[in-house]
RNA sequence: GGGCCGUUAGCUCAGGUGGCAGAGCACCGGACUUUUAAUCCGGGAGUCGCAGGUUCGAAUCCUGCACGGCUCACCA
């Protein structure tokens, strides 16, 4: 049989032959090193000798720094090589006259592109223009075995950028500063709620029961235990028995999990942020929540950013509407003043699905869901959430049929929820209920009852607002992201074969 | 789940109507002391996603499957 090398393997098998024989005839290993002093990063340089002009080198002046070999053009005595680091990007000259026969000899034998080097050397820039080093002194640190993605057309294929989101990240360099800006948003969702004396909590991923939202979970095992247990669908019942521990204000922001369907706009695990406040209701956290994302677009550098063909204001006040005023604007319907039946009608006219036996402002919530929701592309504050469809927000007392409720909307999503809490330990058990019923009737995503809550509420829960803010969605707006995959390190998902 | 599209060298991509598997980058060897998609000369590199079918002959046509993308439906 004849034995076929796979080019890959080849390429590799050359890699790891010409490493062998670096550690053979040079007596150097690229992988004992522990240790590289470095003092610069390469924007220092950019930074401080951007002054340089053409052919002008700055030899008072000794960089020390490190990163990974992205280009190398060899010219005999004389080679060009590309560094870079986290920061920035920065030529290197290698020059036998300035490092020694032997030295730069070396470099041309053993230093391939994808190694990592340390490098000292004088800024200067070429006759050419470009800000570069002249490399005086420099340590092999790390090798590559593997080449890397094409240099000018980088890395496309999306399956390689979601499944080796390394090799991504080294050829695209705009995504690397695409989860920075993802970085910021975080941080400032936390100085934002520092600020107003908001304590950061954890609480528990894994529990008996997974409340809180309309969700499907994931279903996981304790052995010691020997129960189910369900990896969280969101953090609410959790930091509201923290407010009735006298907790005033808390906050989470981690991950959630709903086991549900993957597209643009939906991973199966997700950050969210939710918080808190005792004697705040949902007008206070529609504050919050204007400030914290004028914050993050001030965070972007603007209050105006681009996400595809439109351009969206970040500037506050965001428009505040009503749902029913809302659905009255682009279905030309104002469901305070049908009945229900005509309600029903109106629905099937619409092609909606109708059972029979919904309500007027149930039936607006679908006329909602599927004419106006992706209309609302400018920040959009939506308030007035039927009870129906709000099992854990206060009764809005001038109008008991609707909750203390608002969702916000950028780019046609929903990016905020928010609402007073529900207090009323009798009023939250008929609700859920209510959920338990519709569960038995075969609504497989009805809220779970969760007694331990009840319990809670019955100690007392003071006036409570509210809000969570879906962080992966939010940054997709601010990042001009199509994906929700582009703004997930990791995004889940199937095993190859 | 439905529809459409994609899968060819490590990467980016060509390969009308079926007829010896290609280019650039990357890699290996050589020349070159200011290049920058360096250039020039030479070389190695492939289970054409997988399986089956049609055919003298399939990367190409047909069927099934896998993975991915877009989209619709469903779903927060």
């Amino acid at each position: 049989m004849e034995e076929r090398t796979a080019p890959e393997k080849e390429i590799i098998r050359q890699r790891v032959e010409k490493l062998e024989r670096l550690r053979k005839e040079s007596k150097f290993d690229p992988y004992v090193i522990d240790k590289w002093d470095k003092e610069h990063k390469l924007s220092f340089v950019h930074e401080h000798f951007s002054h340089l002009g053409p052919d002008e080198m700055d030899e008072t002046a000794t960089i020390k720094t490190a990163g990974r070999v992205m280009t190398i053009r060899k010219h005999g005595r004389a080679s060009f090589a590309h560094l870079e680091d986290d920061s920035e990007r920065l030529q290197l000259y290698f020059q036998l006259n300035s490092l020694g026969e032997e030295e730069y000899e070396w470099f041309k034998r053993w230093v391939d592109t994808g190694d990592f080097l340390g490098i000292v050397g004088h800024p200067f820039r070429t006759k050419r223009g470009e800000l570069s080093l002249l490399v005086t002194d420099f340590k092999l640190l790390s090798k590559a075995l593997r080449p890397l993605p094409e240099k000018w057309h980088g890395l496309k294929d999306t399956e390689v950028r979601y499944r080796q989101r390394y090799l991504d990240l080294i050829a695209n360099p705009e995504v690397r500063e695409a989860f920075r800006k993802r970085a910021k948003i975080i941080k400032t969702f936390r100085e934002v709620l520092e600020s107003h004396g908001t304590l950061e909590v954890e609480t528990p991923m894994l529990s008996p029961i997974a409340g809180g939202a309309i969700a499907r979970p994931f279903i996981t095992y304790h052995n010691a235990l020997g129960i189910n247990l369900y990896l969280r669908i969101a953090t609410e019942l959790y930091l509201k028995r923290l407010v009735v521990g006298m907790y005033e204000r808390v906050y989470e922001i981690g991950k959630n999990f709903r086991n549900e369907g993957i597209d643009s706009m939906h991973n199966p695990e997700f950050t969210a942020m939710e918080v808190y406040w005792a004697y705040a209701n949902y007008e206070d956290m529609m504050n919050l929540t204007e400030e914290i994302i004028v914050a993050c677009a001030d965070a972007m550098g603007s209050r105006q950013l681009p996400y595809g063909d439109y351009m969206i204001n970040y500037e506050p006040p965001f428009r505040r509407a009503a749902m029913v005023e809302l659905v009255k604007e682009h279905c030309g319907i104002d469901f305070l003043t049908v009945t229900d039946e005509e309600a029903r009608k109106l629905a099937k006219e619409g092609g909606l699905e109708v059972k029979g036996d919904e309500s007027r402002l149930l039936i607006m919530t679908e006329f909602f869901d599927n004419f106006v929701e992706d209309k609302l592309i400018q920040p959009t504050f939506v308030l007035g959430y039927p009870v129906e469809v709000s099992p854990l927000a206060k009764r809005d007392p001038d109008n008991p049929d609707f909750t203390r409720r608002f969702e916000l909307f950028i780019c046609g999503a929903e990016v905020a929820n928010a609402f007073s809490e529900l207090n009323d330990p009798l009023d939250q058990k008929e609700r859920f209920l209510d959920q338990l019923r519709k569960k038995e009737a075969g609504d497989e995503e009805a809220h779970a009852f969760d007694e331990d809550y009840i319990v809670a509420l019955e100690h007392g829960l003071p006036p409570t607002g509210g809000l969570g803010i879906g962080i992966d969605r939010l940054t997709m707006f601010l990042t001009n992201s199509s994906s929700i995959r582009d703004v997930i390190l990791f995004p889940t998902m199937r095993p190859k074969e």
